[in-house]
DNA sequence: AAACATTTGGAAAACGTTACCCACATCACT
DNA sequence: AGTGATGTGGGTAACGTTTTCCAAATGTTT
């Protein structure tokens, strides 16, 4: 009754029963010319009968492996659970799998997957907010075709997806400054790396967020708390920017979940949100949308992002030297509850 | 400078740069019997000096492929990111990397995952909360080394790690009836498919909430409402206990989300918690640690599962025919604010 | 010194596909 | 009929490993 499983069915067997070359099977299950009507019906009822699929293994040796990986940094983070959404819904009916490895985070964890997904033979990559050096993210995309989500920045190599961070940060302080407000401070992740500063959403909208200062003549109201994009960095730099001679009237966390952590110090410190404070966050997470949070935050259409990722990987795969694109999406700003008329 | 990537090292090139056979590379990667020390430092040297790394593709057509697939229902759910981290945890120092299937839901999803992986050559899969026939789970297992994650019941061909959602269910009535409750409602998630009706720990629950009830003579306080394990299903739940002749004095909720309706619901009402209605969830995710929220809830260490997984199907992997085991792990109450004695 | 066991190293055959050719048949046009 | 293009099918050599032998060298026991 436990029997050992018989010997998977190859395609040699369904040559077989067939009654045709192996060539001829592979030519009908890769849909590659040289394979007549009548041939393909009935290659493909051999198939069928035998219940025989390919081996990916095998096919990795000498041709594609139809997978395509994903790398994202954080599993939890429901944003990269979007992308990964898009991703997934434009591959769903081709032929090619989608794997990722669980969170990889830190320039360790990352080469670590990428390699590890190169030695799968895999035959595109989806890196998501990578943080490895440029150098290092060219010379994957030269050795497999290779597109790289929420990095700004050109590549020759490989193909990008952003959404306009920019952008982003001056929605929310067109926003904030539409409803009166002069002191707007901002809570940053703090970055060092030359590149990064560049490349990283982060760097991005703290650089957005000055921009937009300037342009609407608040120059000389720039205040910015350098931290982490984490609650507990939220909490620290909201615990900095109440304790300035002059209090901000308004707080942009780059971050939800740096906002979530602003809040709880600024319900700590006795001032109610938005009546002493408005405050607004960044990525339109599921938790700025819950209902007791409502949080007022800039949404990325991370789904749409996953999408144009996968449009672009299965274009570069099929042409492997055509120029390299950079699709940048505009945000949105939702607006909540937590941000008001001062 | 945009050079075309150079062919990849395989072990002949590194065969020949140490001066040895390549049947001796493969047995120095392996660490198989019948290399001297004196030929492995050799070896080594040759690998690290042309940065060898082996083909997953080519050694998954004669031996291992050092991947462990993990198919999961839902990446959103955070409990199942924590028995993912376990699992990682617990092979992260390893030579075998995990990689998993975005989130598959239902049968049909599942089924084309597993083959994926399956056609991968994978070296052992770990299923969790799947929702397949059982007979085909049994086909899987015989077929690759398998891990059955938070569903109940023994298999001849696979091992299985599960929480005790009986003991669970028991916990949370206990506690509420310690603290005087005799009207404890229960929310489940509807099951109709009689082998799930044994196996999922939706049912499980429903019955260890009955069984508990028994236990404590509330026999005829058993009040159950059937939706379904989301926040709609909570919602929906709730509105049906309120609107019995008699009002629950509390709600045990089969999972957090669905408490989370529950409490909508509650408030939807004019009701407050715990008030006038206590309320506890299951699962102890985030969102139920969440400061605003402090939902009573059960905790199932997922990290641990995960672990557990890991090392079962490791020691299944070195040995196909060693006996099948079951995990049954012991879950704890974190009381938070919304029970109170009545 | 003979007989046997163990260690060390390698040759060569898989593994299941695809890619590159070549052969033949058919067809259309001179 | 001859020439070339096109369609159809297959033979066979890769691809990069592991596995299964086997042989030689070395060590150990009689």
């Amino acid at each position: 009754m436990d029997k050992p499983a018989p010997r998977r069915v190859t395609i040699v067997d369904v040559a077989r029963h067939a009654q045709v070359s192996t060539t001829a099977v592979s030519k009908v299950l890769r849909n590659a010319y040289g394979a007549s009507p009548a041939m393909r019906t009935k290659v493909q009822q051999a198939i069928a009968d035998l219940g025989y699929r390919p081996s990916a293994a095998a096919r990795g040796l000498r041709g594609q492996t139809y997978t395509i990986g994903v790398m994202l940094p954080e599993l939890r983070n429901l944003f990269f659970a979007d992308i990964l959404d898009g991703i997934t819904a434009q591959l769903g009916d081709s032929d090619y799998q989608v794997l990722l490895a669980p969170g990889c985070n830190g320039e360790k964890a990352e080469a670590r997957v990428i390699d590890a997904m190169i030695d799968r033979s895999m035959d595109g990559l989806v890196l998501i907010a990578p943080v490895s050096a440029k150098s290092r993210l060219n010379e994957v995309a030269r050795s497999v075709p290779t597109v790289v989500v929420g990095r700004h920045g050109s590549s020759p190599a490989y193909d990008s997806v952003t959404d306009d961070d920019i952008a982003g940060a001056a929605l929310v302080v067109e926003h904030l400054a539409g409803l009166g407000h002069r002191r707007i401070a901002h809570i940053e992740h703090h970055e060092t790396d030359r590149v990064r500063l560049a490349e990283m959403p982060n760097a991005q909208r703290a650089h957005g967020y000055r921009e937009a200062m300037i342009a609407h003549g608040l120059e000389d109201q720039i205040d910015i708390a350098s931290t982490s994009y984490t609650q507990a960095g939220g909490y620290l730099g909201a615990r900095q920017l109440l304790d300035r001679p002059v209090r901000p009237t308004a707080i942009f966390a780059g971050a939800d979940v740096v906002a979530l952590g602003a809040l709880e110090a600024i319900a700590e410190a006795g001032l109610s949100v938005p009546g002493d404070i408005s405050v607004a966050g960044y990525d339109n997470s599921a938790l700025a949308a819950f209902g007791p949070i409502s949080l007022t935050s800039v949404d990325q259409d991370g789904r749409q992002m996953g999408v144009n990722a996968a449009r672009l990987l299965i274009d570069r795969i099929d042409q492997r030297d055509r120029r390299t694109a950079q699709i940048k999406l505009s945000p949105t700003l939702v607006i909540r509850r937590t941000t008001a008329a001062r």
